[in-house]
DNA sequence: CGGACGGTTGAGTCTCGTCAATAAGCGTGG
DNA sequence: CCACGCTTATTGACGAGACTCAACCGTCCG
């Protein structure tokens, strides 16, 4: 069981790093460590929630389940990253459930701490005003997707949007972080329908897939591709 | 032409109406009308942005557009609403386009006036975030649509959103408040299939339609039939 | 070895979009 | 006042894209 240095931890969170010391001190009495294994539920939908979550390590998701209980992915969360910043600000159940997708550790700080801080500090407040504002344009990002491309396009899009920031690679390569099951659903697609995009762009011989390893044979001719056939 | 006073109406926006007067007089150099009439474009997808605008009258759309030209309605933004307050906080483009949809007046507060606002008032800064909070949480209930529901249920949905508040009719009543292919786009349908799950929800008896107006016969029958028929 | 899980593939179906024709409503101008 | 054109809305026929259902395979693990 690893154990974490909250202060030092929160302190590297793009969020509150340019907290002072002993702003970050405050917030520590409103921290408390949370931990679970696979499968397990963090949150409902519809739960009341009052307070956020970064994740330390581990993976977690946010879904949405149907009438008929299927479930639809939101968004994968992965170590470093944070989640339900929003709903503290509102009292309002929350509008996805939450779950562990391996064992996994989380940080939640409680609501109370976060409106403390933001009294005494303006720049805290911008600081969570553009992380809320990134957050609201992935969503737009994520309606345009769902509403306006195609199944192809979505694989392509994510493809693209994954690629290693280390140089310029000719022939970059990816690995999927988590299985394909999951990916499908966060495109808003079935298992069979992404597997099946992946084997037309195999065919067409702009990428290779070895299990989660996918390398971008050609990435611009991988760009024009959607807008075609 | 109308005029406007700027500090009263400020005044009345939810967004601002803890500030003092003084916080208020601050904004109002920040502050400048923007007329257009209907079919002019305010700010392309991809434009900086540097401000957030105020409907004082008229009505404004917010879409995307697709490369094939067709076009996708975000958000309509009515009078008293407020839109782009998001990218104020990021140095990044524009996600989505913004159109008059008819003779309109607004108000753009700039960008600087906000952030000056922030840094006096942490109040400012609660109400800044649970306004952003609460399109976020559209936004989560947009992808639910899109992604979870047919389109039937997207129409049911939008008729139950748009129920008057004023007390319990038995035989609740609307107007749309602007066109049907405006609303087929809004709920990411064809004018075509709008038309026809309208038209599906008259044979079942569970509203009356005359042009924009819509009488929902039966509303608790209305939830029920977008789950099995 | 057997089962669970993840992934792939094929066949059939269905929802929804496309295309086309038509009709109704409305403002303009002759 | 009516003719005309434009926009908005409706309806039908058709087709395509994605989902469902099912079978199947490989791998991991008890």
């Amino acid at each position: 069981m690893q154990t974490v240095d909250i202060p030092s931890f929160l302190r590297h969170q793009p969020l509150f790093q340019q907290l002072s010391p002993e702003q970050i001190d405050a917030l520590v009495p409103f921290t408390h460590e949370v931990r679970g294994l696979k499968g397990q539920v963090i949150f409902q939908k519809g739960d009341p929630c009052d307070g956020m979550f970064l994740v330390v390590y581990g993976r977690v998701k946010l879904a949405l389940s149907s009438a008929q209980g299927s479930e639809k992915v939101m968004e994968i969360i992965h170590p470093g990253q944070s989640f339900a910043e929003a709903v503290m600000f509102l009292s309002r159940p929350c509008p996805v459930m939450a779950q562990f997708l391996e064992d996994s550790m989380l940080l939640k700080v409680e609501a109370e701490g976060i409106l403390q801080a933001l009294e005494h500090d303006p720049a805290f407040a911008r600081r969570l005003l553009a992380g809320l504002s990134l957050r609201l344009h992935g969503l737009v990002r994520d309606v345009e997707r769902y509403s306006i491309e195609s199944s192809l396009q979505r694989v392509i899009g994510y493809l693209l949007q994954h690629i290693p920031e280390d140089g310029s690679e000719a022939q970059p390569q990816l690995t999927l972080s988590v299985n394909k099951n999951l990916i499908a659903s966060r495109l808003n697609l079935t298992p069979e329908t992404f597997s099946r995009m992946l084997h037309q762009l195999i065919e067409a011989e702009l990428i290779m897939v070895d299990g989660r390893d996918i390398t971008l044979v050609n990435v611009d001719k991988l760009k024009a591709y959607g807008n075609r056939e």
